[in-house]
RNA sequence: GGAGAGGUGGGUGAGUGGUUAAUACCAGCAGACUGUAAAUCUGCCGCUUCGGCUACGUAGGUUCGAAUCCUACCCUCUCCA
């Protein structure tokens, strides 16, 4: 993997991210693909919204089909028709999600599938193995996402040990696949900073912030954010794990972020919602039932641009699947574009002006922070 | 013509004398969703000048009290002639 800088703007960054399937631009929105699909879409959409690289998921793909199908059939990649990048997510999230249905311990987490209830304990080192048998190009090391609230003492420990974790991540990776370490410690900032220098001791190609967007206010998300600006290391990507809204991914370019995932667009998009140029709007309601505007007149795509509103309501009433395949489509390029707009304002050092008419846009007055 | 079943809030359909303005589902009106146990979940859903008012085919009756029991009528469906 290389990584390089090609312009910046106070802490807001473009660069390129080279891996041996392709290049990935950043900052960069990676739609996600959990169970090897990105909901809704074929891989030929996704290529047309400007996706570069998608997720997929070691907890789910390890239960279903199995990664060692995977491997068999020559990998993710060719399973699911999909040449360019994939970025895995380790399962460390799912330690989190699924609550109850997981139990950690030292060595690892022993899962209950939430399918039939069959016990699985995963270690770091196996986390990292079938990520190696799903072929992934970045591969994300095991951890726990810590809890919010969270006491001090819990969120210390929790961090260290997904540090310990981490470290076990680093030893049992031996593809060529990039590897990407995961700081935690909460909402507590002499925590975050030992985590991070913990990854750079250990040595990632790069940094992602996980346990953010998990329930704290945006005021304390902006503070970690903040603070993290001015540690991270300037050469290596920097991945915002599951985040967020328009608005989320905006704030977080300012302070020197290049990478994102999020459900909300593929969620949300088959829950109804769709993110414009505009601001949100939930497409079932009455206002858009004789609404002949296209879904999005700003955003140029072929469905955004050729579907009027109306119709997407019409189909989410009636639970077409193509008002969520539609949905879907138009809030996976609305994100794509909104990053290629990011990335031409930083390269034409003009983000300070996007960002103003960002806000300007969405009637929002735009918080503090850098340019 | 005879026999039987039934008519409940926009729809389907529970309830068969008293926590019943009335279960549930659908429709309708909104909201939520952030490294996906999610095409999911939540709230509202007769009228109201917020004190009440009107409601279970229609009209009477029994009862302290009726959607629920009785009588008549109207209507619908099934079977037999």
């Amino acid at each position: 993997m290389k990584f390089k800088i090609k312009n910046t703007c106070d802490f807001a960054r473009a660069s390129e991210i080279q891996l041996s399937r392709g290049i990935i631009n950043t900052p960069a929105f990676m739609p996600v693909g959990t169970n090897g699909t990105v909901k809704g879409l074929t891989v030929d959409d996704l290529n047309e919204t400007g996706s570069e690289i998608i997720l997929g998921n070691t907890f789910h793909l390890m239960l279903r089909p199995g990664d060692k199908l995977i491997k068999n059939f020559g990998g993710l990649h060719k399973f699911i028709n999909w040449d360019k990048p994939i970025l895995t997510d380790s399962g460390g999230f799912q330690v989190w999600s699924l609550g109850d249905l997981a139990k950690i311990s030292e060595d690892g987490v022993k899962f209950s599938s939430p399918y039939d209830g069959k016990k699985i304990f995963m270690r770091p080192e196996d986390s990292i193995l079938i990520q190696e048998n799903l072929g992934s190009d970045i591969i994300m090391v095991f951890d726990e996402c810590t809890d919010y609230p969270s006491t001090y003492e819990d969120a210390k420990k929790s961090m260290e040990l997904s540090m310990r974790w981490a470290k076990r991540c680093k030893e049992a990776h031996k593809s060529k696949s990039a590897l990407f370490g995961i700081v935690q410690g909460g909402m507590f900032k002499d925590l975050r900073e030992e985590s991070l220098n913990k990854l750079i001791e250990i040595d990632f190609d790069g940094i992602a912030l996980g346990g953010l967007s998990v329930g704290e206010s945006k005021q304390e998300k902006t503070e970690i954010l903040e603070f993290m600006c001015n540690k991270l290391p300037e050469h290596k990507p920097r991945y915002l794990m599951g985040v967020g809204t328009p608005e989320d991914i905006v704030e977080a370019v300012r302070y020197g972020i290049d990478m994102f995932d999020c459900v909300l667009p593929t969620r949300n998009a088959r829950n109804g919602q769709l993110f414009t140029s505009e601001g949100v709007i939930n497409i079932r309601n009455a206002e858009y039932k004789d609404c002949d505007e296209p879904i999005d007149v700003n955003c140029k795509n072929k469905v955004s641009q050729n579907y009027s509103r109306a119709y997407l309501n019409h189909l989410h009433r009636t639970n077409e699947m193509l008002g969520a395949m539609l949905a879907t489509y138009h809030n996976i390029s609305y994100y794509q574009s909104l990053m290629n707009d990011i990335r031409s304002a930083i390269k034409d050092n003009l983000f300070a002006k996007f960002i103003k008419d960002f806000y300007n846009k969405r009637n929002l007055d735009m918080p503090d922070g850098p340019i």
